[in-house]
DNA sequence: ACGCATAATCGTGTATACAATAATGTGCAA
DNA sequence: TTGCACATTATTGTATACACGATTATGCGT
């Protein structure tokens, strides 16, 4: 590894601010999977993609395959990509996972952080005190939250894998925040962990913030429960579903 | 002794049952940053790596763009591309992530992993006893037995950050077998954790591997102190290092 | 000789045309 | 009706041309 290369500037992390059609693609997929207007299982052509953003397909394609390289668009059966649809099982992985990276992170937070990061969490825990009652709010919020606490660890492959680790959060069904009393409660978990990467405690804060992730798994799974019940009783009824939805009008 | 000329490995894109030129170019250049033809830190352009494949810079940025998302080039500096060059520091972050993931997988392949991936496990061990004194050879070997883990955890999510993080091994120096004595010392501390797999004990079993990969972080310092010592003595000679390699003849 | 404006150059970003390939339908025979 | 061969088509893969931006070279005025 060369140490001394006086040459070497750090590049800029690739502007996402309009950086060009490809990155815009990019983010309007994101969005549209991560909104649910592109559901899980569905097909998308390069095409119909490039029609409904009205560019040509070759940045099209660039965004859809940096979507497959990050393992949410996957080859389809007859050609093309689809979103990927996970079976339930995929949630156990996804949370015990989660609980071993964000446990490594608090642990490290708690070592890593400087005085300012750990004064940015609170200001953060203030912030999400002062929300309203809004599960989608406060699911973002809890993002940025989580994401102070990965970059406190000063650890670049453990950032890495936990962004990619939470892209997959859309693809689980809705939030969390929707389980009754989830966001008093994990509020309360928020605040303990800060305190222990206060305190300078890393066993402390590995703790606090994989008991967090296991109420969330919790959580997560009474809604998963609710929506496999209400898809077999929508079926029952002879609903097949919501029909494919069209990607012009959300 | 080891001659990585890209051109002898496969002959012409269309020949092999690559799943395309695009594919295949991806293979060359991740070939080509893992054996060292492609330093890290050097600039990659797209009409040049083209020009070494012949081939149009469509395919070739297809394999740049998804090696980028991977996290082994980034934009630099004047445009292009450049292999990821990481710090000294950068050694302690990947063997902290590496020891908390190995440690989970680990674990879980403890729980989970059945009869028949266990006996393969096992027989990895024998296939590695067999095998000659070659670092090199013992590097690809060990990778087979750790990736076996990863699987036998079941667990997809941790299988893909760990094969992603796994990517950053070439960039990080030479093999850690080069290092005195490791080739045993690695032999002695897998067998450990194959009997803790065996046994089904998950926590002695994350034991096992976390102190393997703390025996493998140390033996990693060594070799990379040898790099930057070698490295140091050959400036002060006024030798400025390799020139920089050409794609087309090694 | 120096500084600044401007042109030339290099390299990437995007569009479009064309080729190759995989799915699907169609016709014919058994 | 079933099965297979073949044509058709839908969709991705690749090449090429052009546009745009950034960096560097050039030349003129001072």
């Amino acid at each position: 590894m060369n140490v001394t290369d006086p040459e070497h500037k750090r590049a800029d992390p690739m502007g996402e601010a309009g950086g060009g059609r490809a990155a815009w693609a990019y983010e309007m997929l994101h969005d549209a999977i991560r909104e649910g207007t592109i559901a899980p299982g569905q097909r998308l052509m390069e095409m119909e993609v490039s029609a409904w953003l009205k560019m040509s397909r070759t940045p099209v394609r660039e965004a859809m395959r940096r979507l497959q390289a990050e393992g949410m668009l996957e080859h389809a059966a007859g050609g093309g990509m689809s979103v990927v649809l996970y079976d339930l099982r995929a949630i156990d992985e996804f949370y015990a996972m989660r609980e071993s990276l964000e446990g490594t992170a608090a642990a490290l937070a708690a070592r890593n952080a400087d005085e300012t990061e750990i004064r940015i969490l609170a200001a953060t825990l203030d912030a999400m005190r002062a929300l309203p009652r809004d599960a989608r709010a406060h699911a973002r919020e809890n993002q940025v939250f989580h994401e102070q606490i990965y970059r406190a660890a000063r650890n670049r492959f453990l950032l890495k894998s936990l962004q990619s680790l939470l892209n997959f959060v859309p693809l689980l069904g809705p939030t969390t925040y929707n389980a009754p009393g989830r966001i008093e409660d994990a509020l309360a978990e928020h605040v303990e962990i800060v305190d222990a990467i206060r305190a300078r405690d890393p066993a402390r804060a590995e703790d606090a913030i994989r008991r967090h992730i296991r109420h969330s798994h919790e959580s997560r799974i009474l809604v998963v429960s609710d929506t496999v019940r209400n898809a077999v009783r929508d079926r029952a009824q002879g609903l097949r579903g919501a029909p494919p939805k069209r990607l012009g009008q959300p």
